[in-house]
DNA sequence: CGCGTTGACAGGCACGTTTCTGCAAGGTCA
DNA sequence: TGACCTTGCAGAAACGTGCCTGTCAACGCG
């Protein structure tokens, strides 16, 4: 290449990269010459050059032998796309890697950083990580004393009790919980917040716990959650698919929406604006999440003193529907669904 | 390191990996250092050396500046879970990239290798990996005469042809499709596929377009499909989001599925199987894709002369639900969720 | 005219591997 | 006892950058 456009290796690199005193005509020589040859300099010579990859990692949690879990399909890939993008408009690319990765595929990737999703606690992954020296930024606030660098999180307590609030609001007796058997942050703190509210408002709590990575399972649990003697007469799911596990099992039982049982589930999914009824979710606001991880990440990995927070808590949204009004603003004629979510 | 074990560094790297002639002890010797160092060889310097990163392209269509489009969300993060799962059991990692990625991030990460989803026409960053020499699998026939090393697909004209059969089986007269306005593979076979149909049974083709990338756009075109004059009484949506949309649009016309409209809908997603009534879905077996194509592509870097055939054409499934039945199973009580679609 | 300054490049080292070659010590055999 | 092979390792050359230093000519200036 430095011998095709007759001028030093030196003057390759300074006309490619903006660098070094050389006259405009040069520059424009060596980028015509390099064009010309369809030169790309090795990424990975200026890796180990430099020190910087321009790689961050996206770790997931697997579940047998595959990455992320089922539920959290929606969840997760508005999660990455964002991530994505964002790490994009800053000239990063993401690698994924499951936390259960084999080492060698670890060790085998130069990363600049690293993005933990809902990281478990003592997590030997992190802590690997972190005595490399490279950054680390969670998705969900870590458990114990998990030494990231910084981390983002919903408040779910507050967005549990907004939900129970919401539901007591439109008249529910005994609001049950439907709940997984993980002990996540997002399960236990959902969990304990429901167990708390119940305490404070004098309700007995009614809630199914099942294993939320078993797509199966949670249609059972649902049905099992209204066979109870004392069954609720609304219900707050954790997971993407309780709503419509939920429907259908108020359908067996001839529960009406939301006559008899209140609805309300966390999900990011838009085919809860066109169920019958449509159903109330709560939106984790994924897109904000990962942007905002990948940007807390860059900017620790470019040593910006940012004055961001290394702590940020991304408020969740409540999107109403008819599932959890007792009086459904329209009964009869709906319009084609509304521009929501985006 | 080399320092710390009290051996040159030709040792150290025979020993952890395994090459040269090196007496036991030796080799236990540097590994119990290296562990206790916490030495991590460079990823970057090995990769300078071998030429080989371990790193694979996923090259993902954007849509405005996000990468993948909000209706393939479902079948997208199945074909990216099994393709990560099937690159990491063979040691390698994805790369999420963008087609339309910044050209500097592009050439800034060292690929072995990239797997493209529906590649368009003549697509420039194809076109420029090629030329680079790395091998390049699509998922999705290749359109004109991209170059590339392999491609996996579905047989969408079969699939469709089966669909519409299948309808015209359970009574279907006349059968409309909701299809869309993009000019991808995918879209243009399934639509060609369903006119030739109609001309061979002579039928009036019946179908809407819509902006599918628009996740409201949906509901509307379905609407328009239901208000014709000559409204069909069977449809089959191309997209995921198809199977809801139809359901709301035939509440709000009255209409009862299956007994005056039969519904079947492109999807992966498992929320088909609880709604009211159940919903026939085809899968295009994502994971099945994404395995394969992870498998060609790896295949070529690594030189194995595969007896696979480097076109691979991945059979459809067809998840018979009460929609497209005229006399559906069980009307009254349905049992829980059956497990199906793994 | 001598001297400092500046522009425009070339030389060369270092990054951390992998791998080829080399080389001494010890053993075998005629 | 030398020729020859095997074992066990060390030396050194790449891989392709980025960057620091060096060189040489031109130029302004007192």
């Amino acid at each position: 290449m430095a011998a095709a456009a007759g001028v030093s290796i030196t003057t390759v690199s300074d006309a490619l990269n903006g660098k070094g005193r050389l006259p405009d005509a040069t520059r424009r020589h060596v980028r015509e010459v390099a064009d010309r040859l369809g030169y790309r300099p090795s990424a990975a010579a200026r890796t180990l050059r430099t020190g910087k990859s321009g790689l961050i990692g996206l770790t997931v949690t697997t579940y047998g032998d595959e990455p992320f879990t089922f539920t959290e399909f929606a969840y997760f890939a508005e999660m990455a796309r964002a991530a994505t993008s964002a790490a994009l408009a800053r000239g990063y690319a993401l690698v994924i890697l499951p936390a259960t990765s084999r080492h060698d595929v670890w060790s085998n990737v130069a990363l600049d950083g690293t993005v933990v999703i809902d990281p478990s606690d003592q997590d030997p992954v992190v802590s690997e990580l972190v005595r490399q020296g490279l950054p680390v930024v969670s998705d969900g606030r870590p458990a114990g004393s998990l030494p990231v660098t910084a981390w983002v999180d919903n408040d779910h307590e507050a967005a549990v009790l907004g939900i129970l609030d919401h539901l007591a609001d439109a008249g529910a007796r005994r609001i049950g919980l439907l709940t997984g058997t993980s002990t996540d942050t997002y399960t236990h703190l959902s969990t304990t917040a429901y167990l708390r509210w119940c305490e404070r408002v004098g309700q007995d709590p009614v809630y199914e716990s099942y294993p939320a990575h078993d797509p199966c399972a949670g249609a059972v649990a649902a049905d099992r959650l209204l066979a109870r003697p004392d069954r609720p007469d609304a219900v707050y799911g954790l997971f993407d698919p309780n709503g419509t596990d939920l429907l259908a099992a108020a359908r067996r039982y001839g529960m009406r929406v939301p006559e008899d049982l209140l609805l309300v589930c966390c999900s990011e999914s838009t085919v809860y604006a066109n169920t019958e009824p449509p159903i109330t979710t709560l939106s984790l606001k994924p897109r904000r999440i990962g942007t905002a991880v990948v940007q807390l990440l860059i900017d620790a990995i470019e040593g910006v003193d940012s004055d961001l927070p290394v702590e940020q808590v991304i408020p969740t949204e409540l999107i109403i529907r008819t599932s959890s009004q007792r009086r459904p603003p329209r009964t009869t004629v709906s319009p084609p669904r509304s521009p929501e979510g985006k």
